[in-house]
DNA sequence: TAAAAATACTCCATAGGTATTTTAT
DNA sequence: ATAAAATACCTATGGAGTATTTTTA
């Protein structure tokens, strides 16, 4: 049984000419009686009474019918579903970001994916640089969102956005009052040091940053991860951070954000497995792409 | 799309490799890559990710695998219903029939035909000879079963069987003690005779009985059609009725059942448009020859 | 280097076209 | 007499085969 043959079946039947049916499938008339007593052949049963002029269906020909449209239409509906996941348009996609990921650039991309392709399932994790890393390399998240640098060879890399340093600090500290400070000001303060966590840059281009400023920071506490709990402890009086300009979206009293003389960057960075086959992620990495080439300034979206 | 496409996607996609594949489809490989290619071509969508040494199904390769799968066992399944529609193994059956036949001849029919097809749907109406004559020609049912002459030739007659008729007297009746009887003895008897609806053979054959014997009956009542109305009223010493010889299936106290030495006959036959299209009919009517055939003994089916 | 898929080509089965005959009204 | 389906015959598209090359592990 041929699709080819269920098509003209039904336009016969629906015709109950052979003629006519012919015209509308654009051929001519015996190619289509010829594959009607094919079909008839191998079902081993007829499906149209000839023996009168105005030709009717039997009712096996009545049986086959309504299936044969079924199936027919199921056959498109397949066609158009596959080609919909094909087209990344729907399916579902994994995103590990780092906590900071979801202050600045995170939220406008799903946003912008999101209307994109609304049938999407998108499943979000908040993981460590490391646990993206792994995940990303092992197939379990399609995209990873983390501070550069990223060293593994098998990983695509493309920049979000960079952004300097600021230094963060009580607002009763004695700088507060100034618009701009330099590194080497906050050499005596004790430092809340980021998390060290696989090989995020965060930590790197902050002792770097006091490196090139002339000293070695007094780490008052490591491993602190949570931006909030960075700004708490500022706030209590702790010690001072520098951390991504992003930080200033979060409005907290009690500390003041200053921007560096110094110069810093950290890079936040989305990252895949080179060879990925999900149509899904291809899409996203398209989104991602033109979001980023349509809107390069820090500012902005450090001010958003 | 064609049904060949999915029977080789199902094929390569459970077998994960083209040349395993193309060995269980019986085929060459080149012709099966060939074949794939073209459902991705008019897809326009990847299904195998042949990057790797192994291929793998992409998204859209797995979304399609089911439905495939699911279309091509529709596939067989409606070719299989279409089957046992056109063998006449599943459908419907209209059978219209005079009561008499419900004694009779009915009841073994529809259980030999039953258990050939027991998928089939009856639906039985108890008719007058005349609608049933109606119904069959309007095509209203699919069969009939009356008693013969049929005149009309669009429709096809086939006797299941003759019997003679017998004299139905009250059990107190001058002549009840005797084991059989001329019909000229009843000619002073008033008559209940059979209604004359259609062309019912009865009434012409009860009244061609008397003739011959020399006397026309004297009628009580007319009009009266079911059997046990009519013992009814010989019970009740009205009069006495020529029924055919089944009506001893009724073991009716008050009457008694006598043979008679005249000769006598009724036939009760099937009827069916000539030109049916029915696939159900044409085995009943199968089944029906056959069992006419084997069993063509009036005692049996009178004593049955 | 070996295993697997893709490519190149050849062949032929068959879908579809045209011309004509048969059939039913 | 006429409209419609069947039949006869021809053409050519394309599906499948064989031989070979390309690719990946």
């Amino acid at each position: 049984m041929e699709v080819r043959q269920l098509r003209y079946f039904v336009a016969v039947a629906e015709e109950l000419n052979f003629t006519r049916a012919a015209g509308r499938l654009k051929m001519a008339q015996p190619p289509l009686s010829i594959q009607m007593k094919q079909l008839e052949a191998e079902l081993g049963v007829e499906l149209f009474d000839r023996s009168r002029r105005a030709i009717r269906l039997t009712d096996a020909g009545q049986a086959l019918l309504p299936e044969a449209q079924r199936l027919l239409d199921q056959l498109d509906e397949t066609a158009a579903m596959v080609q919909r996941v094909g087209s990344g348009a729907v399916g579902r996609l994994a995103i590990g970001f780092i906590p900071s990921a979801s202050n600045s650039a995170l939220p406008p991309l799903l946003r912008s994916f999101g209307a994109w392709a609304p049938h999407v399932e998108l499943y979000l994790r908040e993981m460590t640089t490391d646990a993206i890393l792994r995940a990303v390399t092992e197939d379990h998240i399609d995209v990873g969102f983390l501070y550069l640098p990223v060293e593994n060879p098998d990983l695509e890399v493309s920049v979000v956005y960079s952004e300097p340093l600021v230094a963060v600090i009580p607002s009763n500290h004695r700088l507060a009052g100034r618009s701009r400070i330099a590194a080497r000001e906050l050499s005596r303060d004790k430092f809340i040091l980021p998390t060290r966590d696989g090989v995020s840059s965060l930590h790197t281009e902050v002792l770097s940053v006091c490196e090139r400023a002339g000293f070695t920071p007094t780490a008052v506490q490591e491993e602190v991860w949570l931006m909030p709990t960075v700004l708490g402890l500022v706030a209590a009086g702790i010690g001072v951070a520098l951390e991504p300009a992003s930080v200033r979206n979060f409005r907290r009293t009690g500390v003041v954000y200053l921007p560096l003389w110094d110069e810093s960057e950290v890079a936040l960075a989305a990252v895949w497995r080179r060879e990925h086959t999900s149509a899904v992620l291809r899409e996203f990495i398209r989104v991602l792409h033109r979001d980023t080439a349509k809107r390069p300034s820090r500012d902005r979206l450090v001010a958003s």
